[in-house]
DNA sequence: TTTACGATTAACT
DNA sequence: GTTAATCGTAAAG
């Protein structure tokens, strides 16, 4: 059983979008608790890893409970985390945190005051986590990462992801409820 | 080698 | 609320 912060990451990527919601995430002991997440699968023409491994999804088809980092639109690094098995290709698209370690670091990366657009977005996050394409592949449970178990039985909002093309429809996006910290608000 | 395309953001009105 | 800029990938030539 591979587990981590009371999250099972063998488990599918919608159950493992689901269980991250209020977890909280470090990367050098800055970060926050995470509040937005979306499921991505193997099967999932909007995923990456829809067609199988090249060289940039390569993490996407390694082992579990491990990051995948990627560069979006050339210009953002985004952070995953893979789940099911070694070399499905399934995995869970970080999309915001509300900040709570290392403000100031953040806020410096970002040169940005609000805490409220500081992570609310996945290249606004891993800007201000200081991640980028050298945390690929990186194990989860070990340093620069820490997870830490959700100190709440979070309420979860659901609804489709967003900034995709394909497969729309489908409910993966997952939320806390309440949390203005979210990227875009749910309905 | 060339080209089309975004799992977006910032800067606007 | 809207729109334009952005450049690493991957697939095609």
């Amino acid at each position: 059983m591979l587990e981590i912060a009371n999250v099972r990451f063998d488990a599918d990527s919608i159950d493992v979008a689901r269980a991250l919601i209020g977890v909280e995430v470090l990367v050098d002991g800055v970060g926050g608790r995470i509040v937005e997440t979306e499921a991505y699968d193997a099967s999932d023409p909007a995923s990456h890893s829809y067609g199988g491994p090249t060289t940039r999804n390569a993490a996407l088809f390694g082992p579990p409970g491990h990051a995948y980092v990627y560069r979006s639109y050339g210009v953002h690094w985004c952070l995953n985390f893979v789940c099911r098995e070694a070399g499905h290709g399934a995995g869970v698209l970080i999309r915001a945190i509300e900040p709570t370690h290392g403000l100031d670091v953040m806020r410096e990366r970002r040169r940005l005051i609000d805490a409220r657009r500081l992570c609310s977005g996945p290249g606004r996050l891993s800007q201000a986590l200081g991640i980028t394409g050298a945390h690929d592949r990186l194990p989860l449970d070990s340093a620069p990462f820490e997870l830490r178990p959700s100190p709440m039985i979070a309420e979860i909002l659901i609804s489709p992801r967003i900034g995709i093309s394909k497969a729309q429809d489908m409910p993966w996006r997952f939320g806390l409820a309440g949390s203005r910290f979210v990227s875009r608000p749910f309905k």
